[in-house]
DNA sequence: GACAAACACGAGACATCGCTCGTGTTCTCC
DNA sequence: GGAGAACACGAGCGATGTCTCGTGTTTGTC
């Protein structure tokens, strides 16, 4: 079969075709985050860019194409605003103060990109973005379970597991509140989501040497 | 103007209706938990049920009221399966045992109904269904809200209420995980959910009068 | 048994959405 | 400055999905 040269095919992207594409790619997010990626129409997403659906296919195959493209940035950029590991994890630091900066660090990239919290929360995702979704998820657990076995490196392998998927659970029940507020609320919000966290690891982590005795603050 | 008696049409129904009625709605249910509601489409649910989907529409006037009347037959099951009190508020309950006792409720109630999950979760509902959704959140907040007014009534009203906000959202996003298990490991979950609970709000009622200290339970 | 209303059917009207295609314009390189 | 590629347009094709309509069947009532 010679069939396998299609998928490479060198298209030689001018200046203006990479500035439609970082404009598409801003609209398709405007357009997902309001109306979630299956009932976002290819149609809004090249009319909120001001150009007509035939130059949308121009850069992207299909609509699918386009969700992927934009998880692919934004994972990119995340990865580089934090760097290659996402909390660098040390022991030594209190509890209370490693919660507070990983909350602070994804809340922050999440109040700058909201489409990131449409995409990856929704259950109308169709097909191949289904993995892109499952990647980041993975992702993020095991980088939390990374944090978490410094944190704890007494516990059973399956109960870190399950705390794992709780803690990121818990944050992105607290990330929807987060966003469905502003201002000082928001940032009640915010603190409301550091004491869950740090409320709930504290009796797992207490025990570990250099820490005598969990700290207790009133709301 | 005498176009006043179009919504009121007094439609006799035969018993065979009422059954089609109730086995279209249980159809639905199927079709809604396992694509969701806008990827579920009438034709399936007809054909789900074993009908024609002229047959469909001759019991609802269109694809919403399916929706709407099942969430309404499944809010009014659940009034009457746990009161109209949720769950009586007896302060003198330790904290453990009351948060155990609604979350059990609660996950019960939507292991059997999976549907009330599917229906209330996503974010591809569109028009009328929102403001059920509103309704449903509105009176699961008040009831949370109560509860907690009888265990801190000593604490800020805006304080109350976000609390209260917090407490659905960590409850929900365990009913997730929850939901995503079975068997043993379910009921691992179910005991973590309960655990975060617990722990958030222990620090808070642990200064009430009658409960000396907040106990502490290794995991 | 007759009449009307409720029930049931399924083909298809109507709309929407993803995507294509023919045509015309702008850029790039020689 | 000319050839070819990339870019841009927008009408419309094909598939899918909601809902209608004409027709036939069952049920309840006198």
């Amino acid at each position: 079969m010679s069939a396998n040269q299609e998928k490479e095919r060198p298209r030689r992207r001018q200046a203006r075709g990479e500035r439609r594409i970082v404009q598409l790619l801003e609209a398709a997010a405007a357009v997902f985050t309001t109306t979630g990626y299956t009932a976002a129409s290819t149609n809004a997403i090249a009319r909120e860019a001001g150009v007509s659906p035939g130059t949308l296919y121009q850069f992207f195959p299909n609509k699918e194409a386009i969700a992927i493209e934009l998880g692919e940035r934004l994972m990119r950029e995340m990865r580089e605003a934090y760097g290659e590991a996402l909390a660098p994890v040390d022991p030594t630091t209190p509890l209370e103060e490693a919660v507070g900066a990983a909350v602070d660090r994804f809340i922050a990239f999440n109040c700058e990109h909201p489409v990131f919290f449409a995409l990856m929360h929704g259950p109308d995702i169709p097909g191949r973005i289904a993995e892109e979704h499952d990647a980041l998820h993975a992702t993020l657990l095991s980088r939390i379970e990374d944090l978490l076995s410094s944190l704890l490196p007494d516990a059973a392998p399956a109960a870190r597991v399950r705390t794992s998927h709780i803690c990121l659970g818990l944050y992105k029940a607290g990330l929807e509140l987060v966003l469905a507020h502003e201002g000082a609320e928001r940032d009640a919000y915010v603190q409301e989501l550091k004491h869950v966290l740090t409320r709930y690891l504290e009796p797992m982590v207490g025990a570990r040497p250099g820490h005598p005795a969990p700290t207790r603050a009133a709301t």
